[in-house]
DNA sequence: CTATGCAAAATGTTCGAACATTTTTATTTA
DNA sequence: TAAATAAAAATGTTCGAACATTTTGCATAG
């Protein structure tokens, strides 16, 4: 049988003062961001001693990622055959979409209701990392992070754990799907350029406490990429 | 040290043909029940050389076992320190009420609105099981799936497959607050025959497509529940 | 007495071999 | 040839010992 191996993330820089991570969690990182760049592909087998190999790591370290991603549904199982990257489709994008929406929309009246100076500076301070730069390092895997870092920052006054926990997955099956079917887009200067733009305008409207418009400007910040995200999944299964 | 051991949730009885599930399952489900029956005390450590033993399997299964739980919130664990039952706390149980209050209200509209006849035929079902018992076993265990069953057969048509999950996770967490701080209450037979009406009139207004009477009275089906709960926890920690 | 540091114990983590099941391949038979 | 079967390979699962880190207990210095 071919043997689909990937090579595994880029392997972390490990600056002084970092306080020895364990195997565990090295290979959770690096299988999550592999499965969120399409390394792993959608529905592919993950055979856990092929992992083992790829990772470095023993079979029970990678039985314990699988688990772990099973939680945040990155991988699936059924029965005694073993794990699967989860796979794309147009339904289980509208889903992911969507109830981030409800939850993100809920969350931001919430921070814009009660959010206190703390918050307004946080933000202020994600935004200009997320335009800025992140320093270094400045590939697309940073350029996602501090996207989504400014998207939780938006919300992060006031909503709870739970909340915060099931936008963060949400937010990362989102990104999957961008990345892996749009990779163009979201490395076109001139797009990332316009939707910066939006992101500034709903930082003001959120300093300037109008939770109205803001809401409103969110849910058509993400409208065109849940459009063009759908109809290229009508591409490639037109029957889902 | 003192050693916090107990017993393991009662052994399944295997009927001949229950397909062999693995250790890993078996320790999974036996772990969960424990943890929401409060056999295992929240925020009590859970060490895994304890946890082979009392529930026979090896360290390796029951670190699969802790991984999968704290996807679900159940376990925490921070940096190279193990793992512990997750606290139990006013502002968390706040939380899980009014964030599963908010998506099973979205999804009790979704399926009034477009449920068929299978759905209706599935919960009159779900709420025949619920009020008849369910056959042998007749304990808080499967009163309380019996009655998680009920709640998901009304949102079970149309919703999606995260709402679901998450509205699952969230009814067990609920279930854990229960069962943990109102033992005496969910046993007692007026209690139940009081809510069990409330369910049968649940019930009906779903049957009649009357999706704003049902969506209130699930929420003050639920609301007594609520204001005693945050009561009881507010007695164990009045500063939470 | 408190604080500090060391050694021992307890606990957490990782590993790869051993075992079990599923899938594939080869072989036989109708 | 096609279906059935058995052997072999591949893959999935489980185990407990070995290793690493954290916590505990104790001795000593201030």
């Amino acid at each position: 049988m071919e043997n689909h191996s990937v090579s595994p993330a880029e392997t972390k820089v490990n600056t002084a003062d970092s306080p020895k991570e364990s195997v565990t969690l090295r290979i959770y990182e690096e299988v999550l961001e592999d499965i969120r760049s399409g390394k792993l592909a959608p529905g592919s087998k993950l055979k856990v001693r092929d992992l083992s190999t790829t990772y470095r790591g023993s079979v029970g370290s990678c039985r314990e990622v699988m688990n772990r991603l099973m939680g945040e549904r990155f991988v699936e199982s059924r029965g005694m055959t073993g794990f699967k990257v989860k796979g794309l489709s147009a339904v289980d994008f509208a889903e992911v979409h969507d109830l981030r929406d409800a939850l993100e929309a809920h969350a931001l009246r919430t921070a814009i209701d009660i959010g206190d100076t703390a918050w307004e500076e946080n933000l202020i301070l994600a935004y200009h990392r997320l335009t800025r730069g992140g320093g270094i390092e400045d590939d697309i895997v940073s350029r996602e992070a501090r996207h989504r870092n400014f998207h939780l920052a938006l919300i992060d006054a006031g909503s709870s754990d739970w909340h915060k926990f099931y936008v963060r997955v949400l937010n990362l099956h989102g990104e999957r799907y961008r990345r892996i079917l749009l990779p163009k887009r979201i490395q076109n200067p001139d797009y990332v350029a316009e939707v910066d733009a939006e992101h500034r305008q709903l930082m003001e409207l959120c300093l300037d406490r109008d939770a109205d418009r803001a809401a409103v400007l969110l849910k058509r910040h993400r409208s065109r990429s849940r459009a063009d995200l759908l109809n290229e999944l009508h591409k490639l299964a037109p029957d889902s």
